[in-house]
DNA sequence: CGGAGAAATCTAAGCGCTTAGATTCTGCGA
DNA sequence: TCGCAGAATCTAAGCGCTTAGATTTCTCCG
């Protein structure tokens, strides 16, 4: 199946190669006879341009690159999915943070009439996993804390790159979410609400979105005079983590009265740690996260939350890249999107 | 910032192109000292391969491309997500059959060094929109029904395809899943647990998989003596088929005591409309459903389903497309996948 | 120390398109 | 009928890689 190119094409329709390629890509400057006859012979060859020749010669792919967290897809590549060693909700389940991003990346490059590419070869020995990827699109969108510094060097001096969660840097943009008044409102309706004063935090500061959720919390408990506990580490992409974590602040001489985590998937792992140990929720403890992920709006209790507006996100950053891909570098700058405190019955009964 | 490209790093290094391909693609074959000073060269220079001139002169790209259902992406542009006309779970919100199987072509295509390709161009005014992704593809999976017999035979002169929930044909593969099986035994489920005997079947003949689970329900009811009842049709991605179908069987004389549905989805937008009729289900309707999404998991009653490995069938797809590109084409046939009746409270309470 | 064979590197020819710029057609007014 | 502008088409030069096959450089042994 030697595979039909302009020439063969051209051949047929007994016209110049230029004049096939011109028939494709702007027909009205061909005659409609010969726009015809093109057409006809490259239907009855079945002729597909080839993506990697245009790409090529016009210097763009029209394609756009995410480049994701790897824990989402096959974390543990011979473990079933079903088989989870404890009862959290299974990412490969519910849709995470990052899915719904992507579902809104995947919306607007439709739109817009962009390709997307997902991940590509496991990282050879010398390339970079994320640089095979920066090789076949015109554009990158990555979510921070995937991205090395020296791979962001790297990819940022070939094509343009959105990082989500992370800083607006001269090199990368990035989509604001007002991370900070959504963890600091809902940190506010926990003391105001619940009265609740003795706090316990579970996260990290890995990317700036993170810092973000952290400083909220801080201002609204400094609000109040109540002073912010340490701390307690654990990560999104590992629930382990989350479980040791509560495990820890359970082994303190003092109870919180409230877990305030920095993401849902974290909170979620924590509710279950917490049952684990007897605990009722929101009872013994309240529990709240960050996100608005599907697994916790169907949980129980449902969780209250900050949500943010996933789609949009991902949709944004296809925006500024197209944007950027279109010369408008310099036009207005991303708007900051909003989140919103989402009050489920993981924080207490009002 | 004008693209590096192998003859600056070439020029860099002080060895010739061919010297730098070879440092990146077959490393063992140049000398340590040439190695290390040509990486030196592309890192300091910020080289990213362009993944073009490599597809165009290897002849293949590296990539696998998905071709899916339109409905899934922004059916309706302008309508924001949550606005529903009718309170049927939001096929945006809950992953549905083709995303689910999407997970498992993400995964399988990770773990054999894939790069997996999504949509692409919106249809130009002559090229279909499909033949713009195969084009950049060394191969293509593709939902049964999204792709016209003009659009299969275009893409299959020019690589394989996989085409999911269609028949296996001499140039299109697909993945084997005994649809009739699956829907047969719920049928009996149904007949033998649940004694019911007036049935409707709601849904439709599109692909072969649809073909089969009407198959496997007109078989288990003939078991039993019972005729099948014709057809009412309805389409997967459109709720509202369903809900007129709801209406027109509540219209006639003698109402069933179960109605099969032949996707979850038509099975929750009947759950919906039956309500709506003021009927309660199961207690005064049986509803089924076919695939075991998770919306239909977690939505109450529980949906009884058939559930299909939805992961593994994009995992086979890729495997099966990986083989062919091996030139491995003859090796043995796919097994055949197999589907599982699941019980949930939606036919009754036994 | 010379030379053979292996190893390392290089030269050069594509891969299948796009697109300036050159060339050939066309139709129309004088 | 001729000349000419504008339309239609063609010629040819890349785009940035890979990879046979040629050439040069090493390595090692007689």
């Amino acid at each position: 199946m030697r595979k039909v190119t302009v020439y063969d094409v051209a051949e047929l329709a007994g016209v110049s190669i230029a004049t096939v390629s011109f028939a494709f890509t702007r027909p009205d400057k061909v005659k409609a006879q010969t726009l015809r006859s093109v057409m006809e012979a490259a239907d009855q060859l079945g002729y597909v341009p080839s993506g990697s020749a245009r790409g090529l010669a016009r210097g763009r792919t029209g394609a756009i690159g995410i480049y994701s967290y790897d824990y989402l897809l096959d974390p543990d590549e011979d473990k079933p999915a079903t088989d989870t060693e404890t009862p959290v909700p299974d990412g490969r389940l519910f849709p995470l943070y990052a899915d719904e991003v992507q579902r809104g990346v995947q919306i607007e490059c439709r739109r817009r009439g962009y390709a997307l590419m997902l991940g590509g070869n496991r990282a050879s020995d010398h390339l970079p996993h994320v640089i095979e990827v920066a090789g076949r699109v015109d554009g990158l969108i990555a979510f921070a804390g995937a991205l090395t510094d020296n791979a962001r060097r790297q990819v940022t001096a070939r094509i343009p790159v959105v990082e989500l969660g992370g800083l607006e840097r001269d090199d990368a943009r990035t989509v604001l979410v007002d991370n900070e008044s959504g963890m600091h409102d809902l940190t506010l309706h926990l003391v105001e609400q619940h009265h609740h004063r003795r706090f316990a935090y579970v996260g990290e500061l890995g990317t700036e979105e993170f810092k973000a959720r952290r400083r909220g919390f801080e201002r609204a408990l400094g609000t109040h005079g109540i002073t912010a506990p340490e701390i307690v580490p654990a990560h999104a992409g590992d629930d382990a983590s989350t479980l040791r974590a509560v495990a820890e602040i359970l082994a303190r001489p003092e109870r919180p009265e409230a877990i305030v985590c920095d993401t849902d998937q974290s909170a979620l792992a924590a509710i279950v740690a917490l049952r684990a140990a007897g605990l009722r929720v929101p009872d013994d403890v309240a529990v709240t996260g960050f996100d608005g992920i599907l697994a916790g709006r169907i949980a129980a209790p449902v969780l209250t939350t900050v949500r943010q507006p996933m789609e949009q996100i991902g949709r944004a950053a296809v925006e500024i890249l197209s944007r950027t891909l279109d010369g408008q570098d310099a036009v207005a700058p991303a708007p900051v999107l909003t989140c919103e405190v989402f009050v489920g019955s993981s924080c207490g009964t009002h």
